[in-house]
RNA sequence: GCCCCCAUCGUCUAGUGGCCUAGGACGCCGCCCUUUCAAGGCGGUAACGCCGGUUCGAAUCCGGUUGGGGGUACCA
């Protein structure tokens, strides 16, 4: 056994957008490559002609692999190719299909075929097949499906699969200008790069007894292949583009730990087998193997993803997790002003706040406060807190109590003043904190009240609760 | 229509004939802790689609059925 290049295939998109799906499937490439003393995982991307060349349109997704940890320092990694790399050898193998008598030029159109077919349960009838067209305008290559068969497609993940060839139609590998298929692209290059094993996505599966036929009409043995299953929304239909939320870029900006997302995309559609989910990347790629994938459909639950990201955000020490909030706290993108932002005040609440988000970026309605000019006020949170009879009353009091130079500014202080304040209005400190709470930092819930007014200080603190009162009696 | 794939709690799954009165995780619900909210602790809810076989015994094997999904382009 020399050699076991595995490889996957991305289909680039203009904006350079990785689906889930695909960084599923490349997860389990990787995996499968890395388990394997000269394996090989090969990123080739493949496309329109509109994407030849066009590497910068990939750009996106060689980013997206590095961030899942990917990254192309790595001896079993290589890439990324394009299509065009192969492109003379694509119109070369065709040409050699038709010498050779595997495939034969046809020049109906697709009208024709349908006027034709007295079964319109049947693709392209084989009209041409004996009739000796040369090449010319018009006329497109198509393989000669060889009588008889079935061919067999024996997959890791879904034992044999049988196709009978006339269910396979004489499919098209060569446009009437001479541009290859997919089909064919898909296997030339395949070949030339020595893969020996495709794992990619379920779609896949129907096209495989076309591709194997190809496979054997070069010469060469098939690769073993194994078919993912796909994964689906809540309407257990396949994820698309368009309507579901798919890039991978969408949920790094969210703030989601590529950590967590390897986690949980590597246990869509297999597990570990162990009675804990949460596994680091390191123990799970020695125990991956594509025989164990499931094959049916899997929910692709962001609630779960969240729970894991939580995890993981939580599994960071406080420096890590400082310094994986500072995107989220750019004042490029931040809602407060440059001026605004204090470190020492963040360093601070950072801990407290690390327990409290499922991502990144709810840093930013957590730590908002500390750095905006006035805080934000969310209109539920101020109707519920400042209710007639303590709103007001309790606010009042607090700002009264906190003028007083005895009273020391922290935490520990803070809080035993306002629970005698609010035990004077009757009130447990649950209720007490309420207005204060609003008043200062614009919500009803958040980060730990009294550490969050020791760090905002004295006179910010009495400001925003004198703010908070003008705008009550307004 | 035709071809192909799939089928265990709401979800991701464990389970490869007896260890299953079906286990874990997420979600959800309750309780505890508690300055709000989280986190944490404890407990709970909830599944083998259906019908036939095979077998002493079936979630596990076979057939059918129903229901999902994917593919059916001179797209990739």
């Amino acid at each position: 056994m020399t050699e076991h290049p595995i490889r996957t295939r991305f289909a680039p998109s203009p904006t350079g957008m990785f689906h889930v799906g695909s960084a599923r499937s490349a997860l389990f490439n990787w995996a499968l490559a890395r388990q394997q003393d000269e394996g090989r995982f090969v990123l080739r991307i493949e496309d329109t002609d509109a994407a030849r060349n066009k590497p910068e349109w990939t750009e996106g997704i060689v980013q997206a692999l590095a961030w899942l940890g990917i990254g192309d320092s790595d001896p079993h990694f290589e890439g990324p190719y394009f299509q065009s790399s192969y492109a003379g050898k694509h119109r070369e193998t065709a040409e050699r299909l038709y010498k050779e008598g595997r495939a034969y030029y046809c020049d109906c159109t697709r009208e024709q075929v349908q006027e034709r077919r007295d079964n319109p349960n049947l693709g392209y009838d084989g009209f041409c097949r004996d009739r000796g067209l040369e090449p010319g305008p018009g006329r497109a290559l198509r393989f000669r499906v060889p009588e008889g068969g079935p061919t067999v497609v024996e997959d890791a993940i879904r034992g044999r699969v049988e196709f009978d060839h006339t269910s396979i139609e004489d499919f098209v590998i060569a446009r009437a200008d001479g541009s290859p298929l997919f089909a064919l692209a898909n296997v030339v290059d395949d070949v030339e790069m020595g893969i020996t094993q495709v794992v990619r996505g379920e779609e896949h599966l129907s096209n495989t007894p076309k591709q194997q036929l190809l496979w054997q009409a070069l010469g060469h043995t098939p690769p073993g292949w194994a078919h993912l299953p796909v994964i689906v929304n809540e309407k257990r239909q396949k994820l698309s583009k368009r309507r579901d939320k798919v890039a991978l870029e969408a949920y790094q900006q969210e703030g989601f730990l590529p950590e967590a997302m390897v986690n949980y995309l590597m246990l869509l559609g297999w597990s570990p087998g162990e009675d804990r989910e949460i596994m680091p990347w390191s123990q799970m790629e020695p125990l991956f193997a594509v025989s164990d994938v499931n094959s049916s459909s899997a929910f692709f639950d962001e609630k779960k993803l969240r729970a894991f990201n939580g995890e993981y955000i939580r599994a960071l020490a406080t420096e890590e997790f400082i310094d994986r909030c500072r995107p989220w706290l750019d004042p490029e993108v931040a809602p407060w002003p440059e001026e605004g932002y204090d470190e020492d005040a963040f360093r601070a609440i950072a801990p407290l706040a690390q327990s409290r988000v499922a991502v990144l970026s709810e840093i930013v309605a957590n730590v908002d406060f500390l750095f905006l000019d006035e805080p934000v006020f969310d209109e539920q949170s101020w109707t519920k807190a400042m209710k007639p009879g303590v709103g007001a009353e309790m606010l009042s009091a607090a700002l009264e109590r906190f003028a007083d130079p005895g009273l020391a500014w922290e935490a520990e202080a803070l809080k035993t003043a306002l629970e005698e304040v609010g035990q004077s209005h009757g009130l447990k400190l649950g209720k007490a904190q309420a207005p204060v709470r609003v008043a200062v930092t614009g919500r009803s819930v958040g980060l730990p009240l009294f550490e969050s007014l020791e760090l905002l200080g004295r006179g910010r603190t009495r400001q925003r609760i004198d703010a908070a009162l003008a705008r009550l009696n307004a």
